[in-house]
DNA sequence: ATTGCCTTGTGTCGCACATACACTATCATC
DNA sequence: GATGATAGTGTATGTGCGACACAAGGCAAT
């Protein structure tokens, strides 16, 4: 039976499966949150294992609409992880991704029993799952720091207080309202619609929409397949500090110099 | 046969083949340069196919170590390519990464038939490669912009001259000499070694050697096993252009802000 | 209608830093 | 010792970042 025989070949050959997991951030109540899976005791991405007919990137969707409601979603590859043991009984390789989606969005969440967690407060999770977490959230600030990816957190009309909030919360600082407000105009990403209002409490606020700049350089790559960001720096991810008051006046710069 | 029938149905699951494709970047007589495999009438990046007790880095040092002499040379993940028809006849998901060698190892350039070919004029390559290798380069330029992964095209000890040799030829633009030393003397990364002298025609140049910085912020990722990188601006992916002579004296830009 | 509360929205100054720019120093060669 | 070639060095100017405080416009309670 050749053909038995080359399938048991294959098979040998081929013990490595290839899976996705998906870090899906959100914003609510001014934290960080990703949107887990119950796992046993445990909690888990959003996962699932590559089909043979299927791009990568197409089982990242997949894994995303089962726990999330679909809809599009700015989605990019991070990292493959690939250690040997990272799942004990096989060898499974993980092309991880991470997502940002809307807090408007989020509250349709599709059907299953996935919740979201607070970064800070994340429960046990499954596997090599919280490293990946870890390396999504380093890139998401990295990211922030120099594209326009901080607006697919937010609904298509925002208030700058709103989007500055995001800034925030991700970067982990405050950010200075006049000088966030006058970069924003300066780079001309943003564009104030008619409608206004939506708090209830204090002096209603313009709502804003996000204007796609037509990126001058990308960052990424030249396919489109690979997610391509426009290089702006809305914000920096720690601050130049400015020493205030009695400031040495530039003394022994220049004889320190050598 | 119950024994059969699993195994069939394991090769059936598992028909995804995890393959590793290396871009390797040297620098050559002032221009980049990547190292390329034989492959028929074609050329190939060096690549392997993941063995089911070895990490997905290792199958990259492996793949390098083939072509390259081995040695330890810079190394890090770039993108997984994973379109479905990206190899014709099977479904082979590719975790590419890219490696920096300094110009003195490559000579020493392991056994094979590999050759290195400039980045002008590569010849025709197999499968997705030369959108591999174009994405190599883009992240290449951008890494190099805010982090010190160019000292890794160089040797141990190198000249001033040699250091922005290799910015330049990467970011594709003349970076200005008293600029780029007061830069680099401003950061500390580089030492000045006892040692002189290297070239034949002018005046001897010191020598230096790169000196690590303790890394304020990384940038990649808190794990050991994703590489992470100091973050400094070394050089500007393009420059801010200055407008020179009349400059219009701050005019219209306090009145032009709305 | 007035008051208090809360959030939005706006301008300036100082400093550090990026950019532009030209000449001297030191060696080898002839 | 003249020529050629590369190494090495300082200054002036504009701009962007960071720090900082107060008036405006709504709502709600009185």
């Amino acid at each position: 039976m050749a053909d038995t025989n080359n399938l048991v070949e294959a098979a040998a050959a081929a013990t490595i499966r290839v899976g996705v997991d998906v870090v899906v951030f959100t914003i609510r109540d001014d934290a960080l949150h990703v949107l887990l899976a119950p796992a046993g005791s445990d909690w888990s991405l959003p996962s699932d294992l590559i089909r043979t007919d299927e791009t990568v990137d197409a089982t990242a969707r997949r894994a995303l609409a089962h726990v999330a409601g679909s809809g599009d979603v700015w989605l990019e590859q991070l990292y493959t992880f690939g250690d040997v043991h990272r799942v004990p009984t096989t060898r499974v390789v993980s092309v991880a991704h991470y997502a940002l989606v809307s807090a408007d969005v989020l509250t349709a969440t599709g059907s299953r029993a996935a919740r979201w967690w607070p970064l800070a407060t994340l429960p046990r999770l499954v596997l090599d799952h919280r490293r990946i977490i870890d390396y999504a959230l380093t890139r998401l600030r990295n990211k922030l720091a120099y594209t326009t990816v901080g607006f697919q957190l937010l609904p298509a009309r925002f208030t700058l207080s709103e989007l500055q909030r995001v800034y925030e919360v991700i970067l982990g600082r405050d950010l200075d309202k006049r000088n966030f407000r006058r970069k924003l105009e300066q780079l001309g990403i943003v564009k104030p619609t008619r409608e206004q209002r939506v708090a209830g409490s204090g002096r209603p606020a313009q709502l804003y929409r996000f204007v796609a700049t037509e990126a001058p350089e990308a960052i990424g790559a030249p396919e489109p397949a690979i997610a391509a960001q426009p290089v702006v720096q809305l914000a920096r991810i720690s601050p130049v500090l400015r020493r205030r008051g009695r400031a040495v006046p530039t003394v022994p710069a220049t004889e320190g110099r050598r």
